[in-house]
RNA sequence: GGCCCGUUCGUCUAGGGGUUAGGACGCCAGAUUUUCAUUCUGGUAACACGGGUUCGAUUCCCGUACGGGCUACCA
């Protein structure tokens, strides 16, 4: 009974996923690992008209950059590929073969205007089409038509999917490891379709199949799964595989900030904030979205601020690398009801990595992401910078941003200092400062300091007065990080060009 | 519509038959800081409703409401 456990991810390349997906391979993996499990990365390629080239490489980067490791997958091999469900297609044959042959499965012929058409019927008399024990008979299909007919169609090569046959009334009980237990009478479930038109499995059958197959323990995947895995269960039945049927765990959904519906794609950057892990640019058309990645996140806080979105340690701690996370992971703290998004939580986890890491560590991440005009800014001189910004940083490209002045003089200065504070009277005294920086052999911050100091004090000045204008001089913000150690990592030079500069621009904007 | 799942501060959540219902984000106030930010201190704010069960329910049961999911030859 020791039965090594195996989980796997099974998303389908029909598109970029986004982070619910990611938070669903997370919370698959830290189960997997803390169990000292297989995981398994799966591609659901069934269909081919929603097949986006390139959505299968996304995934094992996106699953690559959170640092999630898969044991098996289309990307690195396994005992129990392929890992595509499109290189797999005959084996499904086989099994709706198998379930034909015993009787829980039949052809049908029915195509899909007549479905349509069947659906509009009743729904004009306020009911829903379920293809079932109760309507089965009234469909073509070779337990309607009979053997005779049914291969007459075959041999005249008419079109044909396979049909699970559902048993009537039947009690089916799924045992979830987030919900409990599950009751549902099989009236509930339809003849869903296994084998499509085209040859392919739908969903459904090659789900089951690649799961018993692979031998898959667990099931984890998202709460949108429950209202089938009646169905799974009774294909695991009519397949005979029911005594070795994975444990199923259905994740809560990860909810709109509005709680109005789940996270989808097409929500985008719409609401405030990206929902992929990676930005993408799709292959046919114009679509494309930025992601955690470029916007500056730390891919430990992303994986930190996903496992919180519906699980908690039952502490206080909230920072956890994904070793810690993988300790103290367990499937019954998974919530059970669905978690919407908080964007101001999301930059606070990534906020506390920035505070925690070091200069360097900051410089290496911002220079991947740093815009073109920047790309060639020496390490030493940013990692410095970075140690400066950090406290005031949420994301690593704000080192870009908000700390732009770093890299290049101020673009524009606050109007208001210099409205107020750069009095006529005062302006040859700017100048003499200036004088006196030049003169330092050491511009050291502490001799900076104390240049100023001695300043203000012969002139009677107080630190409103002159280092708010000193600051916007350099950095052309009255907010920002220390303003002498500032003044020493840019160096005299530097400091001094910026201070001639920015004092024939404060007259400008004084004469205007 | 039918079926399934859910419901603790605005948000993420802890808790659990008797608690001052705890933490975090956000917000507000104060302290520190040359500014901003950080940090610290304090504050604001919740058991959806109605019936049971019980000496006692936020906690257990039922119903209602509300929210979510599913209802394809999509996953």
């Amino acid at each position: 009974m020791s039965q090594k456990v195996r989980t796997r991810y099974a998303p389908s390349p029909t598109g970029f996923q986004h982070i619910g997906g990611i938070r669903t391979a997370l919370y698959c993996y830290l189960f997997t690992r803390k169990v000292g499990g297989s995981f398994i990365l799966r591609i659901e390629d069934t269909d081919q008209n929603r097949y986006v080239p390139g959505a299968e490489e996304y995934i094992v980067e996106s699953l690559k950059w959170c640092g999630i490791k898969c044991d098996e997958g289309s990307h690195v091999g396994g005992e129990y590929g392929p890992y595509r469900q499109s290189e797999r297609k005959e084996t499904y044959g086989i099994y709706a073969q198998q379930m034909l042959e015993s009787g829980h499965a039949y052809y049908a012929f029915d195509t899909s205007e007549e479905l349509t058409a069947k659906r509009k019927e009743y729904e004009a008399q306020k009911k829903v089409f379920k293809y079932d024990p109760s309507t089965r008979m009234s469909m073509r299909n070779s337990i309607s038509l009979g053997k005779e007919e049914t291969e007459a169609l075959l041999a005249a090569n008419t079109p044909w999917v396979i049909r699970l046959k559902i048993p009537a009334d039947e009690e089916v009980i799924v045992e979830d490891l987030v919900r409990g237990m599950v009751r549902v009478n099989s009236n509930e479930v339809d003849d869903k379709i296994l084998l499509k038109g085209d040859g392919m499995p739908t969903y459904h059958l090659a789900n089951v199949v690649d799961d018993h197959l692979m031998e898959i323990t667990h099931v984890i995947r998202g709460e949108e799964w429950l209202p089938s895995t009646p169905l799974h269960v009774l294909l695991y039945r009519a397949l005979g595989w029911e005594d070795t049927m994975p444990k199923f765990a259905h994740l809560p959904l990860i909810l709109k900030p509005t709680g109005k519906g789940k996270l989808s794609k097409r929500d985008g950057d719409k609401m405030g904030f990206p929902v992929f892990p990676l930005a993408w640019q799709h292959p046919t058309n114009e679509e494309s979205s930025t992601g955690y990645r470029e916007i500056g996140f730390f891919p430990e806080a992303f994986v930190n601020l996903l496992a919180f979105l519906g699980w908690n340690p039952g502490t206080t701690q909230e920072i956890f690398s994904m070793d810690e996370l993988i300790a103290a992971f367990s499937i019954d703290r998974i919530g059970k009801s669905g978690a919407r998004f908080d964007w101001d939580k999301a930059q606070w986890f990534n906020q506390q990595y920035i505070k925690e890491a070091a200069g360097s560590t900051l410089a290496e991440a911002a220079i991947k992401v740093a815009p073109d005009a920047y790309k060639g800014t020496d390490l030493d001189f940013l990692a410095s910078a970075c140690e400066l910004m950090k406290e005031r940083m949420t994301f690593i490209n704000d080192i870009w941003e908000k700390g732009y002045f770093f890299f290049e003089s101020p673009k524009e200065y606050d109007a208001k200092v210099v409205r107020t504070k750069w009095k006529e009277e005062r302006v040859p005294l700017f100048h003499q400062l200036k004088e006196q920086f030049a003169a330092l052999d050491n511009f050291s911050a502490a001799n900076v300091e104390a240049t100023v100091k001695a300043f203000m004090q012969e002139h009677g000045l107080g630190f409103g007065d002159v280092l708010q204008v000193f600051r916007v001089m350099l950095a052309g913000t009255k907010s920002g990080p220390p303003i002498f150690e500032m003044a020493e990592l840019l160096g005299k030079t530097e400091v001094l060009k910026r201070m001639e500069e920015s004092a024939k621009t404060f007259d400008e904007m004084k004469a205007a």
